[in-house]
DNA sequence: CGACCTGAGTTGAAGAACTAAACTCACAAA
DNA sequence: TTTGTGAGTTTAGTTCTTCAACTCAGGTCG
């Protein structure tokens, strides 16, 4: 019997991260989702060096996860600060799910130190209970284990001859 | 007002990416998850540098997400495998997250290349419908977007002075 | 027995990436 | 004119990756 494997390398997973995967890029929108702007905000917050911090910048601004906007304040000339796209926003899950990852195997002894919530922006009796990534299929059934899944090759599959 | 921030650096997605935020690290995860085992098998897959490999499962076992295990084939010497934990396999929903952002985002013009299906190991009428990452909460708000969310101190939080 | 093969690593040298600290640049305020 | 500030850039030193060659333990072939 001859198993084709898809090509792994032509994955999104892969793609995805060759532009989050680097050190420091899921961090640095982890800060912009919390409501970090400017470069000097990013740089405190993380501690990340400053050359770095302006290539990922650059990185996630040219992969389209960020746009760098220009600002004034009074009494001073015009600079730019970095903010989200819808496509950046798009990460919260993939950093949901790491959150979660960490809480419940690499936790800190006292407990975790943040957690997510569900306060929508503009509400005044928000529901704040926790918030939680849940596997679910497009039938409805939800809350799927690892074993309860599987991959298979989509129309941009490419196959792997086993040797 | 005094604002107090969370310690950036004191959270779990920071602790997650100590693990598996080294490049390759979640691609060797991920291969597991879909049945490799063998050195060989993770590195004829990924293409990954021998001793970059050996570093890589070495961190993985020692985190506690995968486990080294003994095999023999028959009329071959004993040699070791990598197996995923519970800890491991619990890194689906991360790498689904991801894969579902690089299908949006950088999808390959064909379409994706893998379709992650609700199909349980063990059921001759699967399901078969694509699997999506959805962000729920505790009292059962499902599907939230990233602006219902946010970012609350829990109880190991540091928090920094704000100058 | 001894030469050769295989899978699973280890070692070492060269190149790429990361860190930290010093430096530049454009403008504003004193 | 001098000083200060945010936003980077440069540079030198360290660490990480890659690639290729080598080791190691056992099995098979002649």
């Amino acid at each position: 019997m001859e198993t084709r494997r898809i090509d792994p390398v032509n994955c999104s997973v892969a793609r995805a991260l060759s532009v989050v995967g680097e050190r420091w890029s899921l961090l640095i929108v982890r800060e912009a989702l919390d409501g970090a702007r400017r470069f000097g905000e990013f740089h405190s917050r993380l501690g990340i060096a400053r050359n770095l911090l302006a290539t990922r910048l650059e990185t996630l601004v040219t992969a389209g996860a960020m746009r760098r906007v220009p600002y004034q304040e009074p009494g001073d000339r015009q600079r730019f600060a970095y903010e989200l796209t819808e496509q950046g926003k798009a990460l919260r899950p993939t950093l949901v799910a790491l959150l979660e990852w960490g809480d419940t195997y690499l936790a800190d002894p006292q407990g975790p130190s943040v957690i997510v919530r569900h306060r929508p922006v503009e509400d005044a009796s928000p529901c704040d209970e926790p918030v939680k990534v849940v596997l679910e299929c497009a039938a409805g059934h939800s809350h799927l284990a690892p074993e309860d899944i599987c991959r298979t090759p989509g129309p941009g599959a490419r196959f792997l001859e086993s040797d």
